[in-house]
RNA sequence: GGCCCCAUCGUCUAACGGUUAGGACAUCGGCCUCUCACGUCGGUAAUACGGGUUCAAAUCCCGUUGGGGUCACCA
């Protein structure tokens, strides 16, 4: 029997969360899974959800790709309480503009003797190293040259590094709130770096200054993190600060199981950075829904809307096993939330997309809509959903020859004359009056619509799949139908 | 290799010591049907292995195996 618990989202300080990216490409779709869920709680309990660039890595970072994940953020909804563009008391929300704070807080570290300045280079460290038999290469660690070093033994004018004085013996636990009890040695981890000769903090180093600075009082993020949460919980207790809470999620694996780097995922067909979905007509929600549902659950229920993923997210029913992308439940779900759009949201969100097919027509156009209805729960994706419109309005369809081939018999030309026939003459030119009248023709020349349906198709859409027939006509009008019809028997 | 983590249908997951191990996607078959879809009905399909603990184990413990993460003056 379970213990009923009070619900944590009610009963705790409003928190604090964070997405902290680093600017060095896209927004990354397992990325866009740890700012969803981060998002997600804050607002479920009316928290606060910041947004910080950790642009530290000078080489790799880019305005163009800070840029690039803020307008992927933005499409998908993840709006941020406090970071770049909205500001906030606890800014600058980019790291470079942080320097003087980093460079204090381990200034201080050295003073207190909780850091020290490591003035070894590269080459020394990688000698030492080498000198090692081949087998314990692997496991080298940081020899301790200046750890016992005092400010009389620094090199004036110098370089130096700024390194954390690790605790020799004992070990860190931590309770992950999804993970559970984790608890490290302190003898696997060594006196890390965490600020470089040029004054530029490290990531476990900058991260940490700025979740305490920002008053961050749960971290959650992949899972692959989880190696640095006992280097960083070291941190904030040197620093004397409150450490936080923890969640770490388990990863979304290529569909082979290998870690989703953007090549190898591509040739699996999985689109990684969110930008790729934007374009090929994911509806967000249904893109959240994918990404959320994965390594979380809510029961059965497989779909949600937005407003349902924040009402019931929480953290106990995050699963702790890593994942693999599924492309056709990614797609049957995109799918799902495009049949849920009404007609006229689903229309309007078609429209963009016809262009990026050739489609050039208005965006009052009044076919738009019925055309976007027919083809409305035959669409995974906004993109699917235009290619399979243009037909609609194009001059002069292009007929696909094999299915001409097939299909357009001379008796079939001779069928598709009358029907055009019939239709030139239909009153109530409506997909149900199309029916009635066809359906009569039928009956009167003893034939089945099988036999006619699909040359009529393929003269009026050329190609053998397709809405269906009366619906098809119906959005064309009289004139093209009979046009298209005509002219497909006398090609 | 060291350290950390994980292990239920092909895939995403439910299960809080007692269920005929449930749902969804996929797959297979039926129905619907002018094609393709949608919809609908049904089937196949899982507790990695070995030891414990317990009246009772998918569930707790140990080991094995397998998988993932991580070992930078990247994040």
């Amino acid at each position: 029997m379970r213990v009923p618990v009070p619900d944590e989202a009610f009963t705790m300080e409003k928190p604090r969360v964070r997405f902290a990216p680093s600017p060095t490409g896209y927004l990354h779709i397992g990325g866009a899974r740890t700012a969803l869920f981060n998002w997600l709680w804050a607002r479920k309990t009316g928290g606060t959800f910041v947004l910080r660039v950790e642009d530290t890595d000078q080489e790799r970072s880019t305005d163009e790709s800070t840029r690039v994940i803020l307008d992927s953020m933005r499409w998908l909804g993840l709006d941020w309480d406090e970071g770049p563009d909205v500001g906030g008391p606890h800014g600058p929300y980019f790291q470079m503009q942080r320097l003087a704070l980093y460079r204090a807080h381990a200034d201080r570290l050295v003073a207190e003797g909780k850091a020290y300045r490591c003035y070894a280079t590269r080459e020394e460290i990688d000698a030492l190293r080498a000198k090692l038999p081949e087998k314990k290469r692997d496991g080298f660690v940081y020899p301790h040259l200046w750890r016992e070093k005092t400010e009389a033994d620094w090199l004036p004018g110098a370089p130096y590094v700024i390194r954390f004085k690790s605790p020799l013996v004992g070990a860190t636990e931590f309770i992950d709130k999804v993970f559970g009890a984790i608890k490290t040695p302190h003898s696997s981890i060594d006196d890390f770096v965490i600020m470089r000769s040029d004054g530029v903090p490290l990531y476990n180093f900058g991260a940490v200054v700025d979740d305490v600075t920002m008053g961050i009082t749960l971290v959650a993020r992949g899972s692959d993190h989880i190696i640095n949460t006992p280097k960083q919980i070291l941190l904030y207790e040197a620093l004397g600060a409150v450490v936080p809470e923890f969640a770490h999620l388990p990863m979304m694996l290529t569909p082979d199981g290998k870690k989703m780097s953007k090549r190898l995922a591509e040739q699996q067909g999985i689109d990684v950075p969110v930008e790729k979905y934007r374009e090929k007509g994911w509806a967000p929600d249904g893109l959240l829904n994918y990404i959320a549902r994965f390594g979380w659950s809510a029961g059965d229920q497989e779909i949600f809307s937005r407003d349902e993923l924040i009402a019931k997210f929480d953290w106990a029913h995050c699963g702790t096993n890593d994942g693999r992308y599924d492309k056709k439940k990614s797609l049957w779900v995109s799918g799902e939330h495009l049949k849920r759009l009404a007609d006229e949201d689903f229309a309007a969100r078609v429209y963009p997309f016809l262009a990026t097919v050739g489609v050039t027509i208005a965006q009052d156009d009044p076919r738009l809509l019925p055309a976007a209805r027919t083809v409305k729960t035959r669409s995974a994706r906004l993109l699917d959903a235009a290619e399979s419109m243009v037909f609609y309005f194009q001059e002069t369809i292009a007929l696909d020859p094999a299915a001409v081939e097939k299909f357009l018999t001379n008796e079939a030309r001779a069928n598709l004359r009358a029907i055009a026939d019939v239709l030139a003459g239909v009153k109530d030119f409506t997909e149900a009056g199309i029916g009635v009248a066809v359906e009569a023709w039928l009956v009167e020349r003893s034939l089945e619509i099988k036999v006619v349906a699909q040359p009529a198709r393929v003269a009026l859409t050329g190609r053998t799949a397709s809405p269906g027939l009366f619906e098809v006509i119906a959005v064309l009008g009289r004139d093209e139908s009979v046009r298209r019809l005509r002219s497909a028997a006398d090609a």
